[in-house]
DNA sequence: TGATGTCTGTCACTCAGTGCCACTATGGTT
DNA sequence: AACCATAGTGGCACTGAGTGACAGACATCA
């Protein structure tokens, strides 16, 4: 991973290939592809963990309160980021420039959205409504997220982004919470 | 493209190579890749043309309402989805089982998202505040369009989608025009 | 000493995608 | 009629990603 972020960051992610990386971190091209499924994947070891905790922490929130698990949860995200700075820092320089890159990296936060909404469409009434409220929370925590994550990778990872991310978070919660109110008094609304 | 399509669904879309379509269609390979820069292209072919028209669509809208002109946008993304029912039908199976082409449809969504954003961040004060409320609307907005559009194409196309996509952008819209308000009113407040 | 399992390298192969060159058909020019 | 420009096409060779099969190295345990 060492050496394919330093040729990347050299040569340019087309510019390297994975003879390259192999040569350089003194393994096999065979051994690579055991260890990273695609070229890509160099670049994105750790979202399959994220996602898998995410998930856990979605999984033992039954009881908590939906829209504030959600936040919580997008907390979780942030701060899988944050934990590397200079690693997400070179990966968010790379993701600019390469458009492969970029593809996947929204492929992933597509990917805990998806997590998010399924989260909050198990807490809500089967409605259409309530699924429609569902995907625009999940969307929203994962916009200001992103927001938030963007403004400090842009910022050089300088400041401390906590009080952004607070900010944005509960701006969102505020403006969704009354939402999944809504969608929830729905179901009893047709009983009644 | 016909010959793409029909061998996809008979084969799958890993399972039939680019000679294969470019053999069913009586063409050479190498023309084939002058009219698709790549397998996945023949699939989403006319991406480009709806981002191209929203953007122009968006920039003639510089004195409307922006939270209605976003919202209009999305309207005419998921027109130029349902104009061609059957190719957004058998499009919606194979993203659904191809990881690669599901990837690559979430990255043309993210894509029309920005376009969203850009336009209100451009109708909107500079603010942080105002880039998280174009970034969350803009979500918001795609988040409801997608909804409408999936449950549409889950049920084959049969239904009319066009109430429910009115009544999940007026939910929308009616969620996100305070916030928008909020934020514009931002600057003036400091200005005061 | 032998059996087992894990990690690694080598080799050969498929397939996507690109660059280069040659061929053909068409339409317009003199 | 001979001449040219140009657009579309095919052929060919090449790079590079990714995969499957096999064999050797090494550590562990019996």
């Amino acid at each position: 991973m060492r050496a394919a972020f330093e040729l990347f960051t050299v040569q340019g992610y087309e510019g390297t290939t994975v003879d390259d990386i192999t040569a350089a971190a003194g393994v096999s091209r065979r051994t690579f592809f055991r260890y990273f499924p695609s070229k890509e994947d160099v670049i994105f070891p750790d979202h399959d963990s994220v996602l898998d905790r995410v998930r856990w922490y979605l999984g033992a929130s039954a009881n908590t309160e939906p829209v504030f698990a959600v936040a919580e949860a997008a907390r979780l995200i942030f701060e899988s980021f944050v934990a590397t700075p200079e690693q997400t820092l070179a990966r968010y320089r790379l993701t600019r420039e390469v458009a492969v890159l970029r593809d996947r990296e929204v492929a992933s936060v597509a990917r805990y959205e998806r997590v998010l909404s399924d989260y909050l469409r198990s807490r809500l009434p089967k409605t259409s409504e309530a699924a429609l409220a569902a995907h625009v929370a999940a969307a929203s925590f994962v916009a200001a997220h992103n927001q938030v994550l963007r403004e400090w990778l842009r910022s050089g990872g300088a400041t401390d982004p906590h009080p952004a991310l607070d900010v944005a978070l509960t701006t969102v919660a505020d403006l969704i919470t009354p939402l999944i109110a809504r969608s929830s008094r729905q179901s009893s609304q047709s009983t009644v």
